[in-house]
RNA sequence: GCACCCGUAGCUCAGCUGGAUAGAGCGCUGCCCUCCGAAGGCAGAGGCCAGGGGUUCGAAUCCCUUCGGGUGCGCCA
């Protein structure tokens, strides 16, 4: 159990026996740590529900506190705050039985299923996509920890207009004739007729020619329809685009270290479409509102009604609110799960408030609860969305190797690994890159935009990943310097201020795992690595390790430091963070 | 027009299920490598938490309001 939650049930029962409510017990963190070690302001709470004197609540609860062991000091402050002590000896008791494998364990027995809401087929990935991976691959591995099925799908958008557009401007330049001619019964030819650069400047001209020309967004939306109509040209021309596509994107996101589950997209559900239209129009929930097929999602308390949901266009084709409706009945057919995230750009709020009220009022949603996980939009240093210097789109390729190239300057310039192998350097710059961008991203709450400034990249110092790792390289290397020299590792024991705050940081692993679930919001991780990192190197310029001549005290602080390396990797982890042997 | 998000140190950001003296990083000023890795540690300066009102014993946090910024509002994703 967390020690919050321990102590939580300890100081609740005291209000029990006082005839209080329990909930006053919650325990926390003491806000201020020069005071205590954890905090209770249950008393003044009670004390404004029962309309009685804060203090004298304080005083019956501490009477009964101070007859657990538990504690070694148990104080009263200002109007009735309960300041708490543990004592050393229940720290290490805790430390020695500090079990880091285990998470908050939230979701025994329960599925999460994490939709990334992909980037779509044909375009490049750019900084832009950043946020959706880094953020929901914390998640993901967040979710694991706490035990939770976790199955992650990269939904890529595969089925929209944009699919139209790419046909449509293929047709035109007339490089695949093939695939128009409706004479033709196939098989259709195996290579693709498109390169993934060809891909990728495809859909800027289509999309740009369809902006320009209402004619060709018309062509456009005619080849969406057909090809969700079944064309077999189509959609062999569209199966193309998605396999070259995918390709790509396997290896962005390889590069990333983000992984899913499931290489699912819009198109996936395509045969659930009809039936699912059917079912709706036959109970009466889809009706036909300007031309087109729509279920009504306001609300009688609207202040300003919310647009229906549109399930297909006044010409056809559908919209990828159809086929997120639809994917949620494939998802809760297929694997019923108690919660479903969406990691998408918080610009897309009123898109799946439409489809959740839709599928509240299909009851379609099983026993899963859906949420948006929306995240803010990365921006340039003019507040503006962030471009390159050039005006152009970042590609997260070139972000990536801009960072690993400052990391590996910076290696060059501290004179560090130069008898290092050239492929050890660059694997460590890599790492090194990629913590930076994955940290700098994190950190920041989930929710609000942020300034993406190209300066804050090349900087290592402070609060940064590579601070991070340096951190627990530098545990690393003093650990197998231990191991060279012969020497014991043992149990970690307070011994000094800084071990206490060390230790009593490690104890609270699982209450910040909890936290940051409940929240969902990778940057308490950040914060709580960043602290731990702190408090090592706090602890590790007070006081020496490998030089301490009682063997004793000196296995204990090893196995302090073997500790912290354990939990620092762990997080880091959860973060996508790769700790390098050496930096 | 309506809705949602945001306004905290010079800059970039935490803190927001109300609690005691509002925190961090960068930058700035000073210290600390004859000893485990200085991508580090320590200390200092720097704030009417956008303005105003309210609820409360107690507000950066909750409510109302004004101003300022961002985003979204039927056939794009």
């Amino acid at each position: 159990m967390p020690l919050a939650a321990e102590l939580s049930r300890i100081a609740g029962q005291a209000f029990a026996a006082e005839g209080l409510a329990e909930s006053f017990g919650r325990v926390q963190i003491a806000d201020r740590p020069d005071l205590a070690q954890f905090q209770c302001n249950g008393a003044l709470a009670a004390a404004k529900a029962a309309k009685s004197n804060p203090r004298a609540i304080a005083e019956k609860i501490a009477a009964r506190l101070k007859a657990n062991a538990l504690f070694s000091k148990v104080e009263i402050a200002g109007p009735g705050f309960l300041n708490l002590d543990l004592s050393d000896e229940a720290l290490n008791t805790r430390t020695a039985a500090l079990d880091i494998a285990r998470g908050a364990n939230t979701g025994a027995g329960k599925t999460v299923l994490i939709d990334f809401g992909g980037p779509n087929v044909a375009k490049p990935m750019h900084v832009g996509h950043l946020r959706s991976s880094i953020i929901g691959d914390c998640l993901q591995r967040l979710y694991r920890t706490n035990g939770w099925k976790v199955i992650s799908d990269v939904h890529l958008g595969d089925w929209g207009l944009q699919m139209g557009q790419l046909i449509s401007e293929v047709e035109i330049e007339g490089t695949a004739p093939i695939y128009f001619d409706v004479n033709f019964v196939g098989p259709y030819p195996e290579e693709p007729p498109v390169t993934m650069d060809e891909l990728e400047t495809l859909y800027p001209r289509a999309s740009a020619a369809c902006k320009a020309d209402p004619a060709r967004l018309e062509a456009a939306r005619r080849a969406t329809v057909d090809l969700q109509a079944g064309r077999p040209g189509y959609r062999a021309l569209w199966r193309h685009f998605v396999k070259v596509s995918e390709i790509g994107l396997q290896r962005e996101f390889g590069s990333l270290g983000v992984t899913f589950d499931l290489w699912k997209g819009e198109s996936s559900v395509d045969a659930l479409i009809a039936p699912m239209i059917e079912d709706l129009k036959a109970r009466g929930l889809a009706e036909i509102s300007e031309g087109a097929l729509v279920v009504s999602v306001a609300k009688d308390d609207d202040k300003k009604p919310l647009p229906p949901l549109i399930l297909v266009k006044s010409e056809g084709g559908v919209l990828y609110g159809t086929t997120d409706l639809a994917t949620i009945i494939e998802r809760v057919r297929e694997q019923d799960p108690d919660l479903i995230l969406y990691v998408v750009d918080h610009r897309q709020h009123g898109h799946f408030e439409q489809v959740f009220r839709a599928a509240a009022k299909a009851g379609l949603s099983g026993k899963a609860q859906l949420e948006h996980v929306g995240y803010g939009t990365m921006n340039g240093a003019d507040g503006k969305p962030f471009k390159t210097r050039a005006g152009g789109v970042m590609k997260l390729q070139d972000l990536i190797a801009m960072a690993t190239a400052e990391a590996q300057k910076r290696l060059a310039e501290q004179n560090i690994g130069a008898d290092w192998s050239a492929e050890e350097r660059a694997e460590i710059a890599r790492k090194v890159g990629i913590a930076t961008i994955k940290f700098a991203d994190l950190s920041h709450m989930r929710t609000t935009d942020y300034i993406f400034d190209l300066e804050r990249f090349s900087t290592f110092e402070g609060k940064t990943g590579p601070y991070l790792q340096y951190a627990a390289v530098r545990i690393q290397s003093m650990l197998r310097r231990a191991r060279e020299q012969g020497f014991a590792v043992g149990t970690p024991a307070i011994h000094s201020p800084e071990e206490r705050r060390l230790i009593l940081q490690l104890l609270s692993l699982e209450d910040a795992l909890g936290a940051a679930e409940d929240k969902r919001a990778p940057n308490m991780l950040c914060e709580f690595a960043f602290e731990l990192a702190q408090n090592f190197s706090r602890f590790y310029s007070e006081h020496h390790v490998l030089s301490e001549s009682d063997a004793a005290l000196r296995a204990a602080r090893l196995g302090l430091c073997a500790l912290v390396l354990a939990v620092l990797t762990r997080i880091l982890a959860l973060l996508g963070i790769e700790i390098p042997e050496r930096m």
